[in-house]
RNA sequence: CAUAUCGGAGCACCU
C-alpha cells in the first residue's frame, strides 16, 4: 500500500491525476486496499490540479469507503479551494469539517486563511485568524507570512506590518520566505533601501539569503533602474555558493538588457550552458533580446535548438511571446524554427500560438506562408477565429 | 522521508 501511494503521489505532484487515479483504481483491484494517506494524497492530486469537484468527490468515496477524513484531507481541500478561486466552497469544507468533529490544527488554519487571502477576502481571512487565536491553535510562520504577504499584495501594508510586529511579539522566529516576502512588498513599494535593510537583517540574524531572496533582490534593484548593483549582487550569491538558477539568470538578464548591456546578458549566457542551467522560456527571450541589439541572429538561432526539449511544461505565454518577438522584429525563419520546435514537443498548440504566427506571417508579408499555417492549424482541428 | 499550508522574474493570445 505504501508503495502503491507513493507512486500515486508522484503522479500527483506532476500533475497527473488521471494517472494518479489510475494507480488508485489499481489498488483497489489487486485488493490493496487503499488506506487514509492513499485517499488524502489523491485529493491531493486533484486538487493541485485545479480539480476541486473530483477532490471533493473522493472525500465522500473515501466516507462511502469507511475511511473518516482527517485533518490533512481538509486541509487539503482548503488549499485547492484558493487554488481554484473558490471562495464558496472554503465555507461549505470548514463547516463539513465541524460537522465531522474534526478541529482545526496550525496547518489547517493556514491553508484556510491562505485561501481566503487569494480570493480576496481579507475579512474573513481575519476573522479566521481571530478565531485560531481563541482556540489556542498557535500561529506559526506560514501563518504570519500568509498575512503578511497577502496584505501587501492588497497593497494594505501597514495591516501588513502589524502582522509583523505580532509576530515578533510571539518571538516566532522569521523565516526565509518571511524575509523574502518583505524584500519583495518594500521593493515594490519602492523602498529599495528597507528591501536592503531586511536583507541585512536576515544575514545577521543567521538566516542564510537563498536563490529566491537573491532574486527578490536582483529584482528590488531591477525595479530602480540599477544593473550594476544587481550584478554585483548576483556575484555575491555565487560567492556564498549559492547556484543562481534560471529565473535569477533571467531577472538580471532583464535589466541589463533595459540598460543596453547585451554583451553581459551573453556573458551569462555562457554561463549558464557551462553551468548546464537549462535555458528557461524568458532567459532566452532575454538572449535573444540582446542578439537583436547586437545583430547576432547566429547565437539567437542556437539559443533556439538548444532550448530545453521539454517545451510543454513551461508557459505557453511567454513561448508566444517570443515568437512574436521573433516575428515583430522580422526573424520570420528563426520564429517558424520555434514553432517547429513547439509543435514537435507539444500534444496541443492553442490557437494563440497561432494567431501570433499568422499575424506576424502577414505582417512580413509571407502571404503564402500565412495560408499554409492557416491550412495547418484547420488540419489540427482549430477553427479559425 | 508514503499525504496537507507561505516567499523570487517573465504573461502572450482573446476582450
Amino acid at each position: 500500500v505504501v508503495s502503491y501511494t507513493s507512486l500515486l503521489n508522484a503522479y500527483g505532484r506532476s500533475a497527473k491525476p488521471e494517472k494518479a487515479r489510475e494507480i488508485f483504481d489499481m489498488m483497489k483491484r489487486n485488493s490493496r486496499k487503499p488506506n487514509r494517506v492513499s485517499y488524502n494524497a489523491l485529493i491531493d492530486a486533484y486538487g493541485s490540479a485545479g480539480m476541486l469537484t473530483e477532490a471533493v468527490e473522493v472525500l465522500r468515496e473515501m466516507e462511502r469507503d469507511g475511511i473518516q477524513p482527517d485533518i490533512v484531507s481538509i486541509s487539503t481541500l482548503l488549499a485547492a479551494c484558493g487554488r481554484c478561486d473558490q471562495i464558496v466552497k472554503i465555507d461549505g469544507i470548514l463547516s463539513a469539517a465541524k460537522s465531522r468533529g474534526i478541529q482545526l490544527n496550525t496547518v489547517g488554519y493556514n491553508s484556510a486563511i491562505g485561501s481566503y487571502m487569494s480570493v480576496g477576502e481579507y475579512d474573513k481571512a481575519l476573522r479566521l485568524y481571530r478565531s485560531m487565536r481563541e482556540s489556542n491553535v498557535k500561529p506559526d510562520s506560514v501563518t504570519f507570512n500568509v498575512l503578511i504577504s497577502g496584505y501587501c499584495k492588497a497593497g494594505k501594508y501597514s495591516e501588513s506590518l502589524k502582522f509583523l510586529d505580532e509576530m515578533m511579539d510571539l518571538q516566532i522566529p522569521l523565516s526565509k520566505e518571511v524575509y523574502s516576502s518583505l524584500i519583495c512588498s518594500y521593493s515594490k513599494q519602492g523602498q529599495l533601501t528597507e528591501a536592503e535593510s531586511i536583507f541585512n537583517c536576515m544575514r545577521e540574524s543567521g538566516c542564510y539569503p537563498d536563490v529566491v531572496t537573491y532574486t527578490a533582490m536582483i529584482h528590488a534593484y531591477s525595479l530602480t533602474e540599477n544593473w550594476k548593483r544587481a550584478w554585483d549582487i548576483f556575484q555575491d550569491m555565487e560567492g556564498n555558493g549559492i547556484q543562481p538558477d534560471p529565473i535569477a539568470f533571467s531577472s538580471l538578464m532583464e535589466v541589463l538588457n533595459r540598460a543596453c548591456q547585451p554583451e553581459k546578458v551573453l556573458q551569462l549566457a555562457e554561463l549558464m550552458r557551462e553551468k548546464h542551467i537549462p535555458l528557461n522560456s524568458s532567459a532566452a527571450y532575454e538572449i535573444i533580446s540582446s542578439c537583436s541589439m547586437l545583430r547576432d541572429w547566429k547565437t539567437a538561432s542556437q539559443v533556439i535548438e538548444h532550448m530545453e526539449p521539454s517545451l510543454s511544461s513551461i508557459s505557453v505565454g511567454i513561448l508566444n511571446q517570443l515568437l512574436h518577438f521573433l516575428g515583430k522584429t522580422g526573424k520570420i525563419e528563426i520564429m517558424m524554427k520555434l514553432f517547429f520546435k513547439i509543435l514537435a514537443s507539444c500534444s496541443n498548440v492553442s490557437r494563440a500560438t497561432y494567431s501570433v504566427l499568422l499575424k506576424n506571417l502577414l505582417a512580413a508579408g509571407k502571404w503564402r506562408k500565412y495560408i499554409e499555417v492557416l491550412q495547418w492549424m484547420e488540419d489540427a482541428g482549430i477553427q479559425p477565429s
